[in-house]
RNA sequence: GCCCCUGUCGUCUAGCCCGGCCUAGGACAUCGCCCUUUCAAGGCGGCAACACGGGUUCGAAUCCCGUCGGGGGCGCCA
């Protein structure tokens, strides 16, 4: 008979920061496998790090995987049965543990001070040996240790290690990883200022939490055997592990804020899609079995395998995730493009706070044919300025070569005369009148409408002019804080600026 | 220095475990063409990789050894 028990997964991350991307996905891969499995996703904070742990921190912590869509099933503020779900509130637990194991003889207390450590590990890595504590204290008996806490001396709490064998597991992702237990010495598992060290309380938490599989970075494999150990001391049966590779910077190092955005929070900020950046991290270092690249939330969780994860280290590629972000945002049903537009065009002032109904729903239009080709919706500010900015006076240099041709000068020069009577205008119209233009001139194709579309945009690209024209023709008619000016306003302005006032 | 992990196009990767189907597949980027009212988007096509050296084998990207490169760790940080 067979009995799957539940998995039960955690994401463990010390609130010292904003969350790194290396970290969500990371966080990413723990969700996935829960979500596919049906079991468990924990969030735990480690904020043993007195001195490094922020409040703030945490919020933000929990805001970005918020955002990121990765729920949690158990965690600091939804609680579980396994809480509290904040090391910092655990301390009593490690306390006790640490008491048993040096009870049992499987501990010790180690008056060395810390400096003397520093300069023995110095020394040896000077000397090429692997810097391992002696085990000075080692023999110190516990009651004796007792009398000297008593007397008012600091002391740390040690693992005994054997000092000969080998560790090793099985790791999910790398196969068969051992250490040998000369190189380890005998670690700190709580400080003298009473804090439990990383790696015990990891081992007590994911012990007492009953993590069953214990998914994070390949930096964590060489504290993996102080871990086990750990567990051997305790009796406790392991989790699996499985480790990641790291993700990179461009130039192969470690990714920092030099290569560019590499928080969470700095992609939302941008306007990056979360199930696009999802994608995106699910990438590095896994990859489906057909070849689909665009994929949802929901189809990840269905597709991700951690047997096919990779073990290399990846490099981060902006390009690609902007790809990804493109693919997701043409996804989205048109209000929720404007929706998720509203923030970054307010923030340039382009529109209002406010927004009655027929900006709202020219804005709609426009949105749409403006985030075509957009990486990201920051970007669309600037996009909107071929709407909202009409700068004859101050043409790029493209532009400004395409109007001082002849013929260039002949076709502007007719669209001044043919429109200078109107009041009205429209896409028809305009066609109707390049119609001519064309039957009049001879000239067409790109002679004739490159210069035609820099009278009415003053630039050299931009929308396809059956979609601009009307756009603004209905833009011009509506309250934005700056006002669009219409077809006829830009060729009458551009007309002047070039002294092409039409013959009367 | 020592220990551990890792090495397929510029980048992410498939293939590797279970050698032949691999004249190594896909995607991003790049280049060219097509479409088009420029640009973009889209379509089509091109360039481009098994780190190196030894084995094993009829046959190796795939198995073994070594070299070199990259990364991580060696904390009273997590």
């Amino acid at each position: 008979m067979e009995k799957t028990e539940a998995i039960r997964v955690r994401f463990a991350p010390s609130p010292t920061g904003f969350i790194h991307v290396g970290n969500a996905r990371t966080a990413l891969f723990n969700w996935l496998l829960a979500r596919q499995k049906g079991g468990v996703f924990v969030l735990r904070v480690e904020d043993t790090d007195l001195e490094r742990s922020k409040e703030e921190f945490e919020r933000n912590l929990l805001e970005d995987l918020r955002w990121l869509g990765l729920d949690w099933d158990e965690g600091p503020d939804t609680g579980g049965k396994f809480g509290p779900y904040r090391q910092s509130e655990r301390l009593e637990l490690y306390h006790q543990y640490a008491k048993e194991l040096l009870e049992k003889g499987q501990a010790y207390y180690c008056f060395c001070p810390e400096e003397q450590l520093e300069k023995e590990r110095k020394k040896a890595l000077a000397e090429g040996r692997s810097p391992v504590y002696s085990g000075r204290c080692r023999n110190i008996s516990l009651q004796e240790a007792k009398h000297r806490l008593e007397a008012g001396e600091k002391a740390a709490i040690r693992l005994k290690v054997p000092d000969r064998g080998l560790v090793r597991f099985n790791d999910l992702v790398r196969g068969e990883v051992e250490f040998d237990l000369k190189l380890i010495g005998d670690p700190i598992i709580v400080r003298s200022n009473g804090m439990p060290a990383y790696n015990f309380s990891v081992v007590i938490d994911d012990a007492l939490m009953q993590i069953t599989h214990v998914i994070r970075g390949e930096d964590h494999i060489s504290n993996t055997p102080r871990q086990l150990l750990l567990y051997q001391a305790f009796g406790w049966q392991p989790p699996v592990f499985a480790h990641l590779s790291m993700v990179m910077g461009q130039d192969n190092t470690r990714l920092s804020k030099r290569h560019g955005a590499t928080s969470v929070d700095q992609f939302r900020r941008e306007g990056v899609l979360p199930q696009a950046l999802c994608n995106y991290l699910s990438f590095l270092g896994w990859s489906p079995p057909e070849g689909k690249e665009v994929l949802t939330p929901g189809e990840l969780v269905q597709l991700f395998d951690l047997s096919r994860v990779n073990r290399s280290a990846a490099i981060f590629d902006y390009e690609k995730l902007y790809w990804l972000n493109r693919q997701h945002i043409k996804l989205l049903p048109p209000e929720k493009k404007l929706e998720l537009s509203l923030p970054y065009l307010q923030e340039a002032g382009l529109v209002g706070k406010e927004l009655p109904a027929a900006e709202k729903e020219w804005l709609t239009t426009a949105v749409e044919l403006l985030l075509e080709g957009s990486n990201k919706f920051s970007e669309l500010p600037q996009k909107f300025s071929l709407i909202f900015d009409f700068k004859p006076e101050s043409l790029e240099e493209e532009a400004a070569a395409i109007i001082s041709s002849d013929s260039a000068r002949k076709v502007l020069k007719a669209l001044v005369e043919k429109t200078a009577g109107l009041i009205e205008f429209n896409y028809d119209l305009f066609a109707r009148i390049t119609g001519e233009i064309k039957k009049e001139t001879g000239i067409k194709g790109k002679e004739l409408y490159h210069p035609l579309r820099v009278m009415l945009t003053a630039r050299a690209s931009g929308l396809e002019l059956d979609k601009f024209i009307p756009l603004i023709e209905a833009g011009a008619k509506l309250n934005f804080p700056r006002p669009v000016k219409s077809s006829l306003q830009r060729i009458r302005e551009f007309a002047r600026l070039i002294n092409f006032e039409p013959e009367r």
